[in-house]
DNA sequence: AGCACGCCGACT
DNA sequence: GTCGGCGTGCTC
């Protein structure tokens, strides 16, 4: 073989054929990873093919090979190629998502980095657990299909406590005795260290841990552990789908609807749906896991193109905590303003620190105040790059946008009428952090965002201390509603229901229901029991209500029926087109250009066009703008046309992005 | 995506 | 006269 087709990391389809120099013949494969001149400059490149002619005359030499032992399995090319055609993007950009950074540089650039510890958790128990008759009858339909060498999808659907974990455990087990690898998907959470430690105590050297942190030489080591096959049980974030495992039996997705699945980069693919593809080629099992599954899961599974597996009792028969829901209209009309906490949840946070037991406190919110405006002319600080108001940063002392990261210092007069009238409004947790200082004077308060563990290692010194007992009240955002599990936790308070149920998403209920649920899980994981406590000023909303008595069904029939009516996901595939550019009515022309470009292609008319329409936040970071959204049966109905549409009407100053299937 | 090339306006 | 704005086209 004389030359190779390869594919790089931008966004253009080739692939471009080079020639194999001699000293290289023999050594360059289908799937080795090299390194070419493109343009003026080197970049790494992916051989996709091999040929004996090519009819090319200016054709380059490739320049080296990365690594002899690094090669892509046939699987792992033809998974990146429908990456490449699903997600809208090239081959080469779906090829670099799937391999670590490190391993598509040369050894001699590769330079060693820190990288982060994290708390040891050591409650893992290394037996096998007996089941219960629900975990039995999942794990018996599991275990069949693992024999059978069929692809199956499982959704396994089951509250907090049911013992999914184990279910998970005991048939990457059932893997292991075929001689199969298992590959498990958690969102990121920091990789929640109880479970990886339960995984560890089963398993143990048999895992490999693909942390977000670990670098350099670490991520090569665990690469070369997992290719070799030293490694058959993979636990790692969304990038963990590529994990190069040679004999795949189980991919198990835990907390399949969780929007970090989604890359929000190209390639924008969803791990889950990956997962599932992935599956599908090496005939392997895949287990979707949920307390609440995602509408879309749900009904593929109702349709039986998933199997439904349900876990109905949970293991220790333990009860779900008591939800309380109250309603802030009737709050703020007592109180003749609009206040943080209710009468009932400063009752209950005084009674539950009065006896020594621990309070979580949710508000997806950062900061003090949301915003500052002018009580004179009304005039309200935004950000200059945005179209968002400044958020009030009490610690920085600062006004912040929450979507460029733009500071300035609060003006003491407003910038518009120079009256002195600036006043503050809304609140995020730094304001709930100290509202709590003045109202429960001898607690221990910590708070936990993005703000407050910016510092190396603050984040995890919070958890270790509030799991010794040393915090009585966690105020934090959503990095605290999922994965932590604290027995002396009887008492959760989410001080905002509204907050994600007033975004302009068709997902908004969902959302709700899904964090609430979470949430209220964070409460009552001991004998001691758990109460929470939700507020909100729409509190009949049927997400908050369904939230109340844990009841998914009930929501999901509700929700299905208003997607089935406004035909929405899983009724439809929604495509999303975002269009920015410095120049507004630039933007907007293209827009309405690409619409009209999009619709004329469209000769089956199989696509329905919404917009364009600005952006929920319409200017960012300078840029204006705005989108389009396609709907269709299927994603596959719409990518070719947009292909087609999006190469011959290029409009300079604008870019596109291309979201299939958006979060 | 980069990056070069090339074509028009406005400055020393 | 030249600097530089960005529109166009190409990368094996």
């Amino acid at each position: 073989m004389k030359f190779a087709d390869i594919v790089i990391n931008r966004p253009i389809e080739g692939p471009f054929t080079y020639s194999i120099p001699e000293s290289l013949e023999g050594t360059i494969k289908t799937g080795s990873v090299v390194e070419v001149s493109f343009g003026n400059k080197m970049v790494t490149g992916y051989v996709v093919g091999l040929s004996d002619k090519c009819d090319i005359e200016r054709i380059k030499p490739i320049s080296g090979i990365i690594d002899k032992n690094l090669n892509l399995e046939p699987e792992m090319l033809e998974l990146t190629k429908w990456i490449s055609k699903y997600y809208y993007s090239s081959w080469g950009e779906a090829i670099s998502a799937a391999i670590p950074g490190v391993l598509k540089k040369s050894s001699k650039t590769r330079k060693s980095a820190r990288e982060e510890k994290e708390i040891e958790f050591i409650d893992g128990s290394s037996e096998r657990l007996t089941l219960n008759p629900d975990q039995k009858d999942a794990l018996d339909s599991i275990t069949r299909s693992m024999d059978e060498k069929i692809h199956r999808v499982f959704l396994l659907h089951g509250v907090t406590g049911s013992g999914k974990t184990e279910v998970y455990l005991q048939a990457i087990a059932h893997v292991l005795e075929l001689g199969l690898s298992s590959i498990i998907l958690v969102p990121e959470i920091s990789l929640t260290p109880q479970t990886v430690a339960r995984f560890k105590a089963r398993f143990k050297e048999k895992i490999a841990v693909l942390h977000s942190r670990l670098l350099g030489s670490r991520r090569i080591s665990e690469w070369n552990r997992i290719s070799s096959g030293e490694a058959q049980i993979i636990i790692g974030a969304r990038s963990a789908v590529f994990a190069p495992v040679k004999k795949l039996g189980l991919i198990v997705v835990d907390e399949e609807y969780e929007t970090s699945y989604k890359q929000e980069d190209v390639p924008r693919y969803n791990a889950r749906d990956v997962a599932i593809k992935r599956a599908e080629i090496s005939k392997a099992v895949v287990i979707l896991g949920s307390a609440t599954p995602s509408l879309e899961s749900f009904y593929a599974a109702k349709n039986g193109k998933y199997t439904l597996v349900e876990l109905s009792e949970r293991i220790d028969s333990r009860l779900l905590p008591t939800v309380d829901i109250v309603d802030m209209r009737e709050e703020m009309t007592r109180a003749k303003k609009v206040p943080i906490f209710s009468q009932k949840l400063r009752e209950w946070i005084e009674k539950d620190i009065r006896e020594k037991k621990q309070v979580i406190l949710f508000l997806n919110r950062r900061g003090f105040s949301t915003f500052v405006n002018c009580r004179k002319c009304g005039y309200v600080i935004k950000c200059k790059r945005c179209s968002v108001s400044l958020t009030y940063h009490f610690d920085k002392k600062k006004l912040v946008c929450h979507h460029c990261n733009f500071n300035m210092e609060p003006p003491q007069i407003c910038p518009e009428c120079n009256a002195a009238y600036l006043k503050y409004w809304g609140l995020g947790t730094e304001k709930v952090e100290s509202e709590l200082y003045r109202l429960f004077p001898g607690a221990v308060i910590a708070r936990m965002d993005t703000d407050a563990t910016q510092k190396r290692g603050t984040h995890d010194r919070v958890l270790s201390k509030f799991k010794d007992g040393n915090i009585d009240i966690l105020i934090g955002t959503q990095m605290i509603a999922k994965g932590l599990d604290f027995p002396k936790v009887t008492l959760v308070g989410v001080i905002s229901a509204d907050t994600a149920l007033n975004l302009p998403d068709y997902r908004s209920a969902e959302r709700t229901f899904n964090l609430l649920t979470q949430v209220a899980g964070r409460a009552g994981r001991s004998d001691l029991g758990g109460r929470v406590i939700i507020q909100s000023y729409t509190p009949q909303h049927y997400s908050i209500q369904a939230a109340k008595t844990h009841d998914y069904n009930t929501f999901y029939d509700k929700e299905i029926n208003l997607r089935k009516e406004l035909n929405l996901p899983p009724f439809c595939h929604m495509v999303s087109l975002t269009l920015r550019g410095r120049k507004e009515e630039r933007v907007f022309n293209a827009s309405d250009n690409l619409r009209a470009a999009i619709e004329k292609e469209d000769k089956s008319k199989n696509i329905e066009i919404l917009g364009p329409a600005p952006s929920p936040i319409s200017k960012m970071k300078g840029m204006y703008r705005w989108n389009i959204f396609l709907r269709s049966e299927s994603a596959e109905n719409i990518t070719p046309i947009l292909k087609k549409v999006l190469d011959k009407n290029k409009s300079s100053g604008i870019i596109v992005t291309v979201d299939v299937d958006p979060n």
